[in-house]
RNA sequence: AGCGGGGUAGGGCAGCCUGGAGUGCCCGUCGGGCUCAUAACCCGAAAGCCGGUCGUUCAAAUCGACCCCCCGCUACCA
């Protein structure tokens, strides 16, 4: 069976969403990795393959951190999220990172969407109220969490560690335990206080959790196993409030109490598809509920939140489909080590496009990023190998070579092709690669393997490039058989072709150049893959062709480790 | 400490679930071919005790046990 025929019947419809960027800081290269290209691709493959699929994703605006941190700079919250977002929706469009839409999760939409949640949570009982000791700062008037507040470790004794566990012994423990404790951002001894504050009972989930987990094949087993052993420990309820001052939405019928930003995060995704779905004038509910295909795209430090809090969430609402899958990734590291700022490994989106394009960045991380959560590096000359040979060497000089030949030979204009059946040999069984491959590619991609997908792209370009060293063109022009050149020479057309179909996903704007280099005149995004076979290459009229891809020099590699960091 | 992931030619990986000669990919090295093309492309060769030990099996990179090493995670830090 072949699976390209599956494209043309699917046509169900698929919400794609990525971990909300946090407004709190620059998104930096491995933020890229995990999260928002591989949706990316996902979603435009989804599109490209029939599925009436979208891209949603919102900016997260709450949180103590921002709250902080706006303070910090001296500015409100507001302002602070409008700052970072502004930068952040820049940068997604730089890299071609294209969602359907991008809300952001202080609206109003998405305050009614939590309230909804909450009260319908409430309602059914899984909210519930109960008393709990927080230390107070009474210089800064306020509770202090976790890291706001520092002190002794009640289990090792190290000094001047944080109140969510201990740097020294690894330990973990609450706020609360933490001896001879200090508020972080003032020193002064804090107070224990008790305040009213909602749980939601994640513990009466288990059960339900635990067998949703179970029969969802499409879920990652590695990261299933992770989930279920946290079931199996046990799971706690969780709080859900925060107290002022705190940067998020209150709570209704409360005073000073804000639902804590994981609570109101993941509802932004379908929140967000209900203002896109509102602008379009489509209706919402098939994108997230009865037979929506949803796919949460996450990197591996959110995985509880995906795969129990918000599934948990979702069960007690009773009104959505829970998560078809939640593809989580590994984090992406700078030659082995994270990404951080302290230590001044920190690659931003920005600076990186100030150096290369987009698509150099979305091939190498889709070229080295599998589908796990294992992390992955950017090795800067391994950066320099794939650009050079991988996009250079192999699929652009396949297309070079390819467009130069018809131009020099052909008067710039492609041979007429061939049927299959008047085909012989070599040319029969090339002509049957490419029709082969967007099969190929399709089944990798479609089970989540997008790395496994470009693979077998490039592999059939490499056999390109084989078929046309083999078949000789520049010979047979040489010897007066014109004909024969121009079969080998509007297949190898015809392959560029379906190479920049196939590659869109990948690298888009290269895809594009492909495209109209080859005189195509139609939007290469409008390409079903499903129509491939009957693409049509004759009688196309190339323009000036030029490299698709500049290769990078070392010096240029130097540089760039050297000022960007990862050397 | 527990849990998760990993340890496969000089480097980076796939293969492992569903055992069948180390099967394979990219790069690097060495040799050859080609000259259409971005000094690109193609072919060939050298190079691995598949982390270690023990087991199961006719057969183990693959299954099981134990051990060693690396990375990550451990809920109110997105």
């Amino acid at each position: 069976m072949t699976h390209i025929l599956q494209v043309f019947v699917i046509s169900e419809k698929v919400l794609v969403t990525a971990a909300l960027p946090y407004a709190n800081g620059l998104l930096h290269i491995a933020h890229v990795r995990s999260t928002y290209l591989p949706a990316d691709v996902f979603s435009r493959f989804l599109k490209a393959t029939g599925r009436d699929a979208i891209y949603i994703c919102a900016s997260d605006d709450h949180g103590t951190p921002i709250e902080v941190n706006a303070a910090k700079r001296g500015v409100s919250p507001e302002e602070h999220v409008a700052f970072f977002r502004k930068k952040q929706v820049r940068d997604f469009k730089d890299l071609g990172i294209e969602f359907d839409f991008f809300s952001r999760s202080s609206g109003k939409v998405n305050r009614e969407f939590s309230d909804f949640f909450f009260n319908t949570l409430k309602e059914k009982g899984f909210i519930e109220e109960r008393e709990v000791l927080h230390r107070f700062c009474p210089k800064c008037k306020r509770f202090l969490p976790d890291r706001f507040v520092k002190g002794t470790c009640p289990f090792c004794g190290a000094f001047d560690q944080y109140g969510d566990g201990c740097e020294e012994c690894g330990k973990i423990y609450r706020p609360v335990d933490l001896l001879d404790p200090k508020c972080a951002q003032c020193g002064t001894v804090p107070v224990e206080k008790a305040g009213k504050h909602f749980f939601f009972k994640l513990s009466s989930f288990s059960g339900k959790l635990k067998s949703w987990l179970e029969s969802n094949n499409a879920l990652q087993s590695e990261v299933k196993n992770y989930a279920l052993k946290w079931i199996e420990e046990g799971l706690e309820d969780w709080d859900i409030t925060r107290d002022a001052p705190y940067c998020g939405f209150e709570i209704p019928g409360e005073k000073d109490k804000y639902y804590y930003v994981w609570f109101d995060a993941p509802i932004a995704y379908f929140s967000s598809v209900a203002q896109w779905a509102k602008e379009k004038g489509v209706e919402f509910d098939g994108f997230v509920s009865g037979d929506a295909k949803i796919y949460h795209f996450i990197g591996k430090d959110i995985l509880y939140h995906h795969y129990l809090f918000w599934p948990a969430m979702l069960l007690g609402v009773e009104k959505f489909s829970l998560p078809f899958a939640i593809p989580t990734r590994g984090h992406g590291l700078l030659a082995g080590k994270k990404m951080s700022k302290s230590r001044g490994s920190f690659i931003t989106v920005e600076d990186f496009l100030k150096e290369f394009p987009a698509d150099y960045l979305r091939y190498y991380w889709s070229a080295t990023t599998s589908y796990s959560m294992q992390d992955g590096s950017f090795f800067w000359g391994d950066f320099q190998r794939r650009v050079n040979d991988d996009l250079a060497n192999t699929l652009g000089n396949f297309v070079n070579r390819t467009l130069v030949f018809v131009k020099n030979n052909f008067d710039s204009k492609v041979p007429e092709i061939l049927k299959p059946r008047q085909l012989a040999g070599a040319e029969k069984e090339f002509d049957a690669a490419i029709s082969r491959v967007a099969g190929d590619v399709f089944s990798a991609m479609d089970s989540g393997d997008l790395k496994k997908g470009l693979e077998v792209l490039m592999d059939f370009v490499r056999e390109c490039n084989k078929y046309f060293n083999d078949s000789k063109p520049w010979q047979l022009v040489k010897e007066g058989k014109d004909s024969s050149a121009s079969v080998s020479v509007s297949l190898c057309a015809k392959a560029v072709a379906t190479v920049a179909v196939l590659a869109f996903p990948f690298v888009p704007v290269s895809s594009r150049d492909i495209w109209s280099q080859l005189g195509f005149s139609s939007e290469l995004e409008k390409v079903k893959w499903g129509s491939l076979k009957s693409l049509s290459v004759g009688g196309l009229v190339i323009k000036n062709p030029k490299p698709v891809f500049k290769k990078i020099e070392d010096s240029v590699i130097k540089k760039v480790s050297r000022d960007l960091g990862g050397a």
